[in-house]
DNA sequence: TTGTACGCGTTATCAA
DNA sequence: TTGATAACGCGTACAA
């Protein structure tokens, strides 16, 4: 037997007095089983300790059991959140994580993502946005023979690769809650250009104020890259038109942090002088004072979810692929005082 | 040849006219190889793009080429520099980083990680605090056979296996900069009992006090979890004192931002009625305001150094193993107004 | 410097 | 319902 080594399958095989190809129907859960060297066998293994050496399951089969994550850290906690979502669905499986954070400016992305996926042999990738917006590196996983499913905020794909958080509807929703706190010079700041997410967003907003009536005045609108400096400066300028904003809606929590520090450095109170809504619901969103409302989408329902497409394909199509998101009220948004 | 599969090592011996062992040693960089061959088979290689299958390679050498993550989120911005800085020393080689969140509070833990090492039978692992702490896990991994780096804030293990940054000294020279800003009333926020690195930062604090002559006042000291609203019940009870600190150290940024609350839901400003000095540089740090001074460490560096001990264990030794933080001056902490 | 034969631990084929 | 035997793709004695 095994000195020192782990078992293997011959060492059950030949306690347990069976063929290999016996135990191996016993791990494999084969219907087609004598109950009585099923039970013989399974107490050989549990007092052996045996467990099923992967990479040897790997080989055999021709498929492995790793998911890949490829990243470019759009924000810490979401990435967090979808790593937790992912092994909620996979804990119980053979299945295990890889993750593989990139550099979306890097000449050699795509070079990088096909060696990953090559080298490893994944089974399956998870694509986060924004690089689950392109097409080309969807198209490159495929290629390689690897089921894709990708994180968005728009339809991206079909149901059985894709999750997606509705961000066009959640805007309105938080833009209907600033004109019912009494507000109708609402402000604007945009996600860069080029993100899906950043164009969801803004078309979200325009719906929510056609819904009450109004229009987008360009001298309280701004575009930022989705950093904390940017929102900063995009705070600035519209503070600094001749007629500034009394809400403002930034496309995500950091920026909004930023708008925070533009209106303070102007000794402006927020909310008294200014409302102000975000996006995401990161830590950030309750620690900054006054605490951030903001948009919260279900991140590790979400991963969960595209986990369970994952490994699972054959039912890939009959598991959600949108999800909504909740508006959380904090202090930041308050009635306009008129 | 493979006709639509991908080629493997018998594929490129063929078409280049060589055995497999040959081929095998191309891949292998083995020294003693005619240099006319070498090119030859490269040049097959290249041509077919053949990518040596990693399972195969696995169970042919016994080992496989998985570095695991154990973690129990201490901080999304912490997990996230640790993934990055270990595939920055992963990225070119075979090694891919897999990821196993777990619940520090689980009955089951134990046996989580040891399906985990087990079932995916890892070279090696990394492990993150607070779990890091636990020698019982520690002895754990190596009973499984896999090589282990804990990453801490103290001498949890020898140079081989250990990452450390030196806390406690940090915060002593963060305390330090207070008593230079002239402040000799300094408030205390503990982390959690049984966290090493609670322990280091409160010595680091002490050692601060005593260096500048400083007691610390047990009225305005209070223990709290590392977790925001702990921060916040701590401010409470430090600005409830009957003479409250003016300036206070937090053990790390989150419970920071916690005093920060309490202190302006009593109306009090921030620097100029008090100082705060917090620790972690989370990305929060900047984003809240007033800009939080506080202690960065090496997270990035130190989780690549951990990595490059992993895969190179013949020259674990020789790297580093205790890194230097730095004090980042932000706008929290101001010279006492006397 | 290169090749042959076999083993790594598992699954699959096909017959019993 | 079970078992003998051949894959899976690669590394390594050992020999040439």
């Amino acid at each position: 037997m095994a000195e020192g080594q782990k078992p293997t399958i011959n060492d059950v095989a030949r306690i347990s007095g069976v063929s290999k190809k016996t135990v191996s129907r016993v791990i494999n859960k084969s219907p087609l089983l004598g109950e009585a060297t099923r039970k013989k066998v399974e107490a050989v293994i549990a007092e052996l300790g045996f467990v099923p050496n992967l990479q040897a399951r790997a080989l055999a089969m021709g498929r492995n059991f790793l998911i890949g994550l490829i990243h470019d850290n759009p924000n810490a906690q979401m990435v967090l959140g979808v790593q937790e979502g992912i092994l909620d669905t996979i804990r119980d499986t053979e299945f295990a994580l890889v993750v593989h954070p990139v550099n979306r400016h890097s000449p050699t992305l795509a070079d990088d993502i096909r060696r990953f996926i090559e080298q490893q042999r994944l089974y399956g990738v998870m694509l986060l946005p924004p690089l689950s917006e392109r097409d080309d590196l969807a198209e490159l996983c495929r290629d390689l023979g690897c089921t894709l499913v990708r994180m968005g905020s728009a339809r991206l794909d079909d149901d059985e690769h894709l999750v997606a958080s509705n961000d066009r509807q959640a805007v309105s929703e938080a833009v209907a809650w600033l004109v019912e706190l009494g507000h109708t010079r609402i402000g604007f700041v945009a996600g860069p250009e080029g993100f899906r997410s950043a164009n969801e967003r803004e078309q979200g907003f325009l719906d929510g104020l056609a819904a009450a009536g109004l229009t987008l005045d360009p001298a309280i609108a701004a575009r930022g890259t989705y950093r904390f400096e940017s929102g900063k400066a995009a705070g600035e300028k519209l503070l600094s038109a001749a007629e500034p904003p009394t809400a403002v809606f930034s496309s995500n929590d950091e920026m909004a942090a930023g708008i925070l520090h533009a209106a303070r450095e102007r000794g402006l109170n927020v909310p008294e002088d200014m409302s102000i809504i975000g996006f995401d619901d990161t830590a950030t969103a309750a620690h900054i004072w006054p605490p951030l409302t903001t948009v919260r989408w279900p991140i590790r329902t979400m991963a969960s979810t595209a986990a369970a497409k994952l490994i699972r394909p054959a039912s890939a199509a009959s598991e959600p692929s949108f999800f909504l998101s909740d508006l959380i009220r904090r202090a930041s948004a308050v009635p306009h005082r008129s």
